[in-house]
This record gives structure tokens, C-alpha cells and sequence, in this order.
RNA sequence: GCCGGAGUGGCGGAAUUGGUAGACGCUCACGACUUAAAAUCGUGUACCCUCGGGGUGUGCGGGUUCGAUUCCCGCCUCCGGCACCA
């Protein structure tokens, strides 16, 4: 048994006193810029979810080092949030301190899973000289006039009391909390995402080495669709309202028109209804509305005395005003043609609106998936043309224009909590919104008697008038600076810059370090950043390259999943449940080492796995044979099979951990193990290889096994064994005999036997000649096969 | 409903330009060591049968092929994303 808790400390204590794990910036190496997603260092400390990802990107970081690449690998701490802010309400207590404690917890806790972080580029998203580069960003999107003030309804959460983004909820709840969502018009800071929608689409089809799935995450969210937009007159307020379709074959069949309730339209309409108080009464419910509770049964209000005019018919055709349109989708604005949509079939049928079939087609109304080639009836002198042909023709006719609409909406920028970046603005009655100047940067969080949120379109900051009232930069008069913060998807959409150079004051990033490392070569993390935090910061990263902060049109050249860690026998792992599993715990019971191993082994890296607290005996085993067969080194060369077999693993070792098979890479290792084992004896050379290559999982033992090799420096900075695919091969190989396309038996030949020495080898072996006897060979494939028919 | 991913022993999983299915690990059984147990070491561990042999088998049903976990067609189930998206 080797003591894991002493070589685990004392080598910790040594990799700290000599700083091996430093960035080495060396530029005759190659760079390998290897990220991983930081965590938000929460009070309940670290999880083996945070301990799988670490440790698959420590491994990976480890032999990159070892294949002498130049390697950067570093760790922070994104730390803005609600966690810590609720925990300074409760306790009165600058949330500052509860981050800073957490922060201490967390990285102790990490420095004991023996990950080779450079730890002298630590950053925290919290740290005024970081978010000063966080506001400074936000200032070059409001010059750029990517960040705007709007008005408009956005997503409150009541509990956490403050606006959200869409990218915040899940099904109509917040995502953190669960509460229930409502729509509140609200003064807000909102950035034009959408500006960047097609480029954000476009792009993902250049990260040939991020997954489909993660891709495809992001293509749904963007969400984009082409249709058109089609004008319909209003009577008798004398404007437009243009809707927007996919369908505009279904035209004819149009009996009703439906406007946002968040649509700007409603106000015009207002103005020459006849039923004033029930459209607003019914706009005012739908504002208010609880998202996840908005009634799927399709109300609407109809507005008297006013009509839309057909575009080709010219007949009336009532407006309703209804809230399953979406404000924020298309122009806010639909015809319904109920026919052809089961949404609006309904809505007819409520409302008693007329339904017109307009594609032939049998069967019950409403018909929706009608094929491509269906000709149109009821539809005037298009009758006979093809739905799909008819859809340009009709809108062309209704003077319609193509349109490119997105899922993806404005990201919602601010908050009204305290614990986030202050957005850099200040409001002056003269000049309007004007923009901190650099000089001025960062603006820092001042201290507050109470981090209560107001519950207001305003953040507890706004109570402290000392740091409210401020000079306008522009004209010297008074200010008010804006009390909105940031959300906490703020400083990750751009920390992997300041890695690169952490310590600079006067720029960002000094752009030659940043052409020396970016884009991120491998960035390891989370599935369920892929429509948050992976479009946000390919969406600033964008934004950087346009003004020339970054020079690569990504951040992330490739993307690697993790999958979760579920509990003992699957299912989530929970406090209330007590089926926790704390890694430092595991650490302190077989080492890290063992739980490297174990967390490499147990399944590929990017799938879901359940925690089995027996299986984690097998790698402990397989470190204390490695450990013993330090006892039994000789000085010998290895015979020719284990020559080979050396050279076999040290290939597909470096193979596999390039592509984060990790479960894969240790099975080899331990065949090898097995090999040595059985040997006579443990050949020196061997012994190294497996050594070196095992130094990546098992970081601590192998130091001490290394040193007992007699080697003076550290292991992690010696050189990966180098692979030889001559040696590598069998001497012989094991040809299978199917007989009518059954595997019948083996024979075993020298590599590169041709068909006749195969077939003297299967004469030779009664049963199989037996089998084969009177039969003709059909196919005879070198080193693999041969079949007989 | 739309889009993506996946279904292999008691369990986690391995093998795909089509070529011996079940590597490696866990579990379990038996044996060695021990007064005994643990640990360790050795052997075995897909299923079935009439067991020195034979048959079946990679979610289900078809197909192509000398040969299919791998390719094609049609289903089922599970996981993830989106969803009143016009």
C-alpha cells in the first residue's frame, strides 16, 4: 500500500515551491491555449461534477505540456451572482467577504485534485482591475450603438426582483429560482445580439471541432426563419400593420388579423377603437400575465370599428388584439388563415371567423402538413399553382416583401441587483447618456447600508447619492449615474482574454500576446452553457474582432462536453436527497490520483454517468500494481512483445487523450500494467514509458515512481514517450475462418502471410480442414480474414 | 410537434473506410495464502442446449453482403434542445 495522503502533500507543497506548472511563453514552442469553464465559487464548495472537468482538461493539459507545447492552463473565478448576494442580505454582510471566503474554499479544494493550473494568472470577474475591462467593453458596444435603452416588456423574476433575459428562463420560470416570470415594461439596457445573428449562425459551420449537438443547441436558439412580410391596410386609422408569414400561400384563406398586446401598434389602434377600455384591460392582463401560466387557449380582443384590408381580395377583415402573438418575434403582427393552422383554427372557431380552405387536400380541417405540390383553390386566378410555387407569387401580389426573421431576441443587459459590474453610464439632463470615460474606469461598487433589492427599475445602489450624483463627462453639469448592473453572464463572455494577460493596466489585452494565443485551442465545460454563455461570448468576441481588440472571427477553436456525474444508481445528486458525493472526501479516502484515474475510466468524457462508489476500488488496484512494480525493475531491454506492445500503447495513449477518449487511454495503460505483471521481468525501458505516460491521470505517484527511476526533476517536465509505429506492430496475427459467413476458427500467421501459407496453416488444423474441405475461398483479406463459400 | 444524440453481458463500457462482438474495469463464483477474516494472488464469469460438441446473441422488423454493432428502409424506447415562432 502506498501512503497517498504523504506523497500527495509533499508534492504539492514542491510543484507550489517551484512553480512548474508555470505558463511557459517560450515562442520557439508550439501554443496550446487548453480552458476550462471557471466556476462560480458557491458556498457549498466544490462538486465531482467541477472535479470530472477539471481533471479531463488537467489530463489533457498535462500531455500537451509533456509533447513540449507551450501550454497555458489557467483558472479564475467568475463570482458576480445572486448566491452571494442573498448570503450578505441575510448575514449583513458585504458580499464581497462571503466571495472572497468562498473563493479560499473552493481553490483549496481544487488544489487538491493535482490540477497543473499557472495559478499566477488567477483571475475573479469581481476584482475592480478585471471589471474595468468588462465596462470598457460595455462602452464600445454602447459607441458602437449595440447597447440601447428600451422600454419595452421584459422577463421580471418577483422572487429575485429583476429583469432577466430570455437565455434565463426555462419554460417560463427563472432558471435560478424557479419562480414563475412576468412581463414588466421597464426602462432596461439591452444589446443588439441580433445585429450579430447570421454571423453567429454562419460561423458554427467553421468549428469543424465543436460537437452537432452543441451546434444545433445554437441553431434552434437562433432560430432562424425566412419569410415575408405582407402590408395590410388599416380602416379607418390610414396605417399600415405588416404581418409577418411563412405561409403567404394560405393568403385567400385569411379571416382575421392578431397584434401583439406588446406590439407599439396597439397604441394607434386605441386611438380609433370604439372599445378603448377593454383593449386596454386586456393588454394590461397580458403584461402582467405569468409567462409559464399564459393561456394556451388563445384569447384575443377584438377592436371594434376598425378593420384591415385584404391586400388581393380588398375585403374587411377584423383585427383582434391577442396574446399568443409574440412581441418579440417577427413584427409582432400575424395573419390567421385557419384552414391551414391548428392555432388558428382554434382562434376561429372561438371567435366564429370565417375558414376557408384554400389547398386542395382531403381529410379534416384544419389540413396542416399539405404537401409542397398542393394546388390552391378559393384562391382567385392562382387556383391550380402549387403551394410552394404560389408563396412569391401571392406576397409579391400583396406587395409583400422577403423577410429574415430570428428566434434570438436582444440580450436584456441589466439588472437591478447590487452584486454585479456597474454599468458605466451616466445620465445627464443636457447631453443624454453619456459613456464613463476610460480614465474614469472602473466604476466601482460603492458600499451600501442594505443589498435589498427595491423591487424597481432601480438597484440598491441608487440610495446612495453620493455615488449616484456624478458630473456629466461632456458638459461638467449634473448627472446621475445609472444604477443597473450587469448580468452575471458579463465577465465570461470575454475572461479567457485576460488570461493571456492578466496583469495589464493600460490595455485589455496587449495585442500581441493575444495573437499569440488565441483563439482558446481546446475549451472544456458544461453542455448547458451551449445557449447562454457559449452565444454570449461568440457574440463579444465579434463584436472585438469588428474593433480590433481580437484578430480571430472565434474565441474557441474546439469545444469538449463534459456529462454529468448523476448520484449512486443514477438520478441528481442532492443535499435534501443526501446522496452528495464530495471529492475532496474521496481524496482523502484512495487519493487523487485514484479518483483521476477512476473519473478517466469509468465512461467517455462527454456522457453521463452515474457515481459507483465499488468501481472505484479497480483504479485504486491498478495504481498500487504500478506501484509495486517499481520492486521488480531490471536493467534488461524488452523482449520483442513487449517491445511491441510498449510502442502500441504509447500511440494510442497520445491518440486518445488528444481527443479526450481518457476511458480508453487508461484501459491500454492497464493491459500494459497487466503485461508487465505477468513478465518475468520488468524492463527499465518499459517501466519508464508506462511511468510518463501515466503522469498526466496519476500526477503524484508517478513523481515518486519517477524519482525512484532515478530521475532528479519532475516527471510532468520530461518528455512523453514518442511512439514508433514499426515497432508497434505484431510479428503475428490471428487470421479468423468464416465458413458460410460463420466464424468457424483461427489460425495464427506471421504478419503479411499470403493466401497459400494461410490455407497450409488451416491443412494443418484438423477441424478447421474438415470444415473447409471441397469449399472454395471467397474473399481473403490480408492480416484479417479469410471466408469460405 | 420540430431538431439533435443514444440503445451492446448482472453493471460502467470496448470494437465502426463492414472483417474473430463483449477489450479494460466492477460484480459474482471457485481455488491458493490465513486459526479466521480482510487484503493479495490464480482461474472462470453473454445466453441456451441433448455440453470433448452445437445453437442463439449488439432495442424491434425487413434488406444489401461471403461477412452487418457498423450500410439502407420501416418502427420502438430513452436522453437533450426548441416550441402559441406564425
Amino acid at each position: 500500500m502506498y501512503d497517498h495522503r504523504a506523497i500527495e502533500e509533499e508534492w504539492r507543497r514542491t510543484w507550489e515551491q517551484n512553480s512548474i506548472y508555470r505558463t511557459d511563453e517560450d515562442s520557439g514552442k508550439k501554443k496550446c491555449y487548453a480552458l476550462v469553464m471557471f466556476p462560480y465559487p458557491s458556498g457549498s464548495g466544490l462538486h465531482v461534477g467541477h472535479a470530472r472537468v477539471y481533471i479531463g482538461a488537467d489530463i489533457y493539459a498535462r500531455m500537451m505540456r509533456m509533447r513540449g507545447y507551450q501550454v497555458l492552463h489557467p483558472m479564475g473565478w467568475d463570482a458576480f451572482g445572486l448566491p452571494a448576494e442573498e448570503y450578505a442580505i441575510k448575514n449583513k454582510q458585504h458580499p464581497q467577504e462571503a466571495t472572497a471566503r468562498n473563493i479560499a474554499v473552493f481553490k483549496d479544494q481544487i488544489s487538491r485534485l493535482g490540477l497543473s493550473y499557472d495559478w499566477d494568472r488567477e483571475i475573479n470577474t469581481t476584482d475592480p482591475s478585471f471589471y474595468k475591462w468588462t465596462q470598457w467593453i460595455f462602452i464600445q458596444l454602447f459607441k458602437k450603438g449595440l447597447a440601447y435603452e428600451s422600454n419595452m416588456p421584459v422577463n421580471w423574476c418577483p422572487s429575485c426582483k429583476t429583469g432577466l433575459a430570455n437565455e434565463d428562463l426555462d419554460a417560463g420560470t427563472c432558471e435560478r429560482c424557479g419562480s414563475a416570470v412576468e412581463r414588466k415594461p421597464m426602462r432596461q439596457w439591452v444589446l443588439r445580439i441580433t445585429d450579430y445573428a447570421d454571423r453567429l449562425l454562419d460561423d458554427l459551420d467553421t468549428l469543424d471541432d465543436w460537437s452537432d449537438s452543441v451546434k444545433e443547441v445554437q441553431r434552434n436558439w437562433i432560430g432562424r426563419s425566412d419569410g415575408y412580410t405582407i402590408p395590410f391596410a388599416i380602416e379607418p386609422v390610414g396605417s399600415v400593420v405588416d404581418v409577418f408569414t411563412t405561409r403567404p400561400d394560405t393568403l385567400f384563406g385569411c379571416s382575421f388579423i392578431a397584434i401583439s398586446p406588446e406590439s407599439t401598434l396597439v397604441d394607434t389602434l386605441l386611438k380609433h377603437a370604439e372599445n378603448k377600455e377593454e383593449i386596454e384591460a386586456y393588454r394590461t392582463r397580458a403584461h402582467t400575465a405569468k409567462a409559464a401560466e399564459t393561456d394556451k387557449a388563445q384569447t384575443g380582443v377584438l377592436a371594434q370599428g376598425i378593420s384591415a384590408v385584404h391586400p388581393l381580395t380588398k375585403k374587411n377583415i377584423p383585427v383582434f388584439i391577442a396574446d399568443f402573438v409574440l412581441g418579440g418575434y417577427g413584427t409582432g403582427a400575424v395573419f390567421g388563415s385557419p384552414a391551414h393552422d391548428a392555432r388558428d383554427f382554434a382562434f376561429a372557431v372561438r371567435y366564429n371567423l370565417s375558414i376557408t380552405q384554400v389547398i386542395a387536400g382531403d381529410g379534416d380541417l384544419p389540413l396542416i402538413n399539405t404537401p409542397v405540390d398542393a394546388p390552391l383553390i378559393h384562391s382567385g386566378e392562382y387556383d391550380g399553382t402549387p403551394s410552394e410555387q404560389a408563396k412569391p407569387l401571392l406576397a409579391n401580389a400583396a406587395g409583400g416583401k422577403k423577410i429574415t426573421v430570428y428566434r434570438l431576441q436582444d440580450w436584456v443587459f441589466s439588472r437591478q441587483r447590487y452584486w454585479g459590474e456597474p454599468i458605466p453610464l451616466i445620465h445627464c439632463g443636457k447631453c443624454g447618456v453619456v459613456p464613463v470615460p476610460d480614465k474614469d474606469l472602473p466604476v466601482t461598487l460603492p458600499d451600501v447600508a442594505s443589498y435589498e433589492p427595491t423591487g424597481t427599475a432601480e438597484s440598491p445602489l441608487a440610495a446612495i447619492e453620493e455615488w449616484v450624483n456624478a458630473p456629466c463627462p461632456q458638459c461638467g453639469g449634473a448627472g446621475k449615474r445609472e444604477t443597473n448592473t450587469m448580468p452575471q453572464w458579463a465577465g465570461s463572455s470575454w475572461y479567457h482574454l485576460r488570461y493571456i494577460d492578466p496583469h495589464n493596466s493600460t490595455v485589455l489585452v496587449d495585442s500581441e500576446k493575444e495573437k499569440q494565443w488565441m483563439p482558446v485551442d481546446i475549451y472544456t465545460g458544461g453542455m448547458e452553457h451551449a445557449a447562454r454563455h457559449l452565444i454570449y461570448a461568440r457574440f463579444w468576441h465579434k463584436v472585438m474582432l469588428d474593433i480590433g481588440v481580437v484578430s480571430t472571427a472565434e474565441p474557441y477553436a474546439a469545444l469538449r462536453t463534459v456529462g454529468i456525474v448523476q448520484a449512486e444508481g443514477g438520478g441528481k445528486m442532492s443535499k435534501r436527497l443526501g446522496n452528495v458525493v464530495d471529492p475532496v472526501a474521496v481524496v482523502d479516502a484512495i487519493g487523487a490520483d485514484a479518483l483521476r484515474v477512476y473519473i478517466a475510466h469509468i465512461a467517455p468524457f462527454s456522457q453521463t454517468v452515474a457515481w459507483d462508489s465499488r468501481a472505484i476500488a479497480g483504479p485504486r488496484r491498478f495504481l498500487e500494481r504500478v506501484y509495486a512494480l517499481r520492486d521488480r525493475v531490471q536493467d534488461s531491454a524488452p523482449d520483442r512483445a513487449l517491445l511491441q506492445l510498449q510502442h502500441e500503447t504509447i500511440l494510442s495513449v497520445t491518440d486518445d487523450i488528444a481527443v479526450y477518449r481518457f476511458n480508453t487511454a487508461v484501459s491500454s495503460l492497464m493491459i500494459l500494467t497487466n503485461a508487465l505483471y505477468d513478465a518475468d521481468t520488468v524492463p527499465k525501458e518499459t517501466y519508464t514509458a508506462l511511468i510518463q505516460m501515466l503522469a498526466p491521470f496519476a500526477p503524484y505517484i508517478t513523481e515518486v515512481l519517477w524519482r525512484d527511476l532515478g530521475h532528479n526533476e519532475s516527471v510532468h517536465l520530461s518528455h512523453f514517450p514518442q511512439g514508433n509505429a514499426e515497432s508497434a506492430q505484431r510479428d503475428t496475427v490471428v487470421i479468423a475462418v468464416q465458413v458460410l459467413g460463420k466464424t468457424r476458427g483461427t489460425v495464427t500467421v506471421s504478419r503479411g502471410s499470403n493466401q497459400e501459407i494461410v490455407l497450409r496453416s488451416i491443412a494443418e488444423n484438423t477441424a478447421l480442414a474438415n470444415r473447409t474441405k471441397g469449399l472454395a475461398v471467397k474473399v481473403f483479406v490480408e492480416d484479417r480474414i479469410i471466408s469460405f463459400v
